[in-house]
DNA sequence: GGTCGCAATTTTGTATACATATTGTATATT
DNA sequence: AATATACAATATGTATACAAAATTGCGACC
């Protein structure tokens, strides 16, 4: 169901992102341009040229010959994800303390509140784009254009992450993620303080939350099982 | 003069790509679709998706209805590469020691040959080129796909200031790029020996070197004048 | 002399048709 | 039965024609 009635060039762009960042296009799936060019209503030749932006904004990998993909997720790439994320978040934040406009803090005042109703309300791809949102604003706000694009590519993945390690079995209000709004105020705070520092360590924090939860997922408790009575592995 | 007989998709990639580093293609300037096809001998359609690729990478720009430009280099953005430039250098040497492959490190060596090569016989531009090749692959080698974009664009602004900012009355030879010369020589060591440490560090002491070579440029030493002997300036 | 408005021109954007490359399938051969 | 090869089907890449938007040049008017 496309989102009607903008430019169609827009409306289909705006589409892949969204469905990219939630995963309702899954990592590696590939597009069919003559079937997207139709839904959307507009012919290859402009289609292609917004999957090659997208590509650009790292959404997308190009082949050539053999068309786009849904940029993949590998554990290489995870790795690489974990290294680069506190540095370049910190970073960001601490330039966003320094350089954010008035009309740029209202707008993620806007996005915060956003992200707590999708909190109450919202399912977890809701709560993923409302989060993502917000972060993409302090990218902004930064106004550092060498930085945003590596940013920008984190926020891509981190999403993706939040969605695909989500605990459906924690409450829609859990501890994690109350604090995780509340760092977000605090953040905001922060940022219109001109507090660069605080900033700074509010993203560190925000940071270990979010990796916190993902590595209990990845790595959860062992199950609490006497020794002895788990089944024998079948030899090969 | 286009450079002929590869994929002329790619030829004009590439020819765009050295033109904005070596500023033969100023800061600014607009590109004519219609031109460059007849140009490269290709039709608008595929050009146009080359422009893409290439504001995706950072090298162009494009604003609706009003086609390429070459990317802007204004003080506000020269403030934000020298805060982003050392971290991000640092990292992705750093990095670079930990993943480095056995051919990437051969293909390093040979930039590097090249590198020297342009120092005794090139001018100019073919320095930029050639430095911009080495570090374009210490980046490569860092294998994260996170800080790439981020770091890319990086060296082609590094390019673009060396050139704008280029001392032409400073020998071929100097005193500074033969250091720069034997960094790069140092850089390759501690990749090879996977010395993270080293190769950070390195990162760093070669960025200095660089900055302060822009510094010294862009804030000469005051000319040698007696005071009173100034022309005074005319009221507006 | 300068500014505003409108038409002509140029440039960018989109659709369609066609060319080329890749993939899948059926048949032949070993 | 397995592999190789030829051919068909599908998808991607390119060229051209046309539509829409922006820019420019000209003239009228203040």
């Amino acid at each position: 169901m496309p989102d009607t009635d903008k430019s169609p060039k827009r409306a289909l762009a705006d589409h892949i992102r969204s469905a990219v960042l939630t995963t309702s296009l899954a990592p590696g799936a590939d597009l069919d341009e003559a079937q997207l060019a139709q839904e959307f209503g507009l012919s290859r030749t402009p289609l292609r040229e917004v999957l090659r932006e997208l590509a650009g904004e790292g959404y997308l990998t190009l082949q050539p010959n053999r068309g786009a993909r849904v940029s993949d997720m590998s554990f290489a790439t995870m790795r690489g994800f974990f290294q680069a994320a506190p540095m370049i978040y910190g970073a960001i934040l601490r330039m966003a303390a320094l350089n954010a406009t008035r009309v740029q803090i209202i707008a993620l005042k806007d996005a915060q509140s956003a992200f707590k109703h999708a909190l109450d309300v919202g399912h977890a791809a809701d709560r993923a784009l409302a989060n993502n949102r917000f972060h993409e604003i302090t990218g902004e706000m930064a106004a550092n254009i060498y930085l945003q694009p590596s940013f920008n590519r984190l926020l891509i993945d981190h999403a993706r992450l939040s969605i695909t390690f989500y605990n459906p079995s924690a409450s829609a209000l859990s501890k994690e993620r109350e604090l995780a709004s509340r760092q977000h105020d605090a953040i905001i705070e922060a940022i219109e303080a001109r507090d660069a520092d605080t900033a700074a360590q509010l993203a560190i924090d925000h940071w270990n939350l979010s990796r916190n939860q993902i590595e209990l997922f990845v790595f959860p408790d062992a199950l609490d099982m006497p020794l002895g009575s788990l089944p024998q592995q079948m030899p090969a």
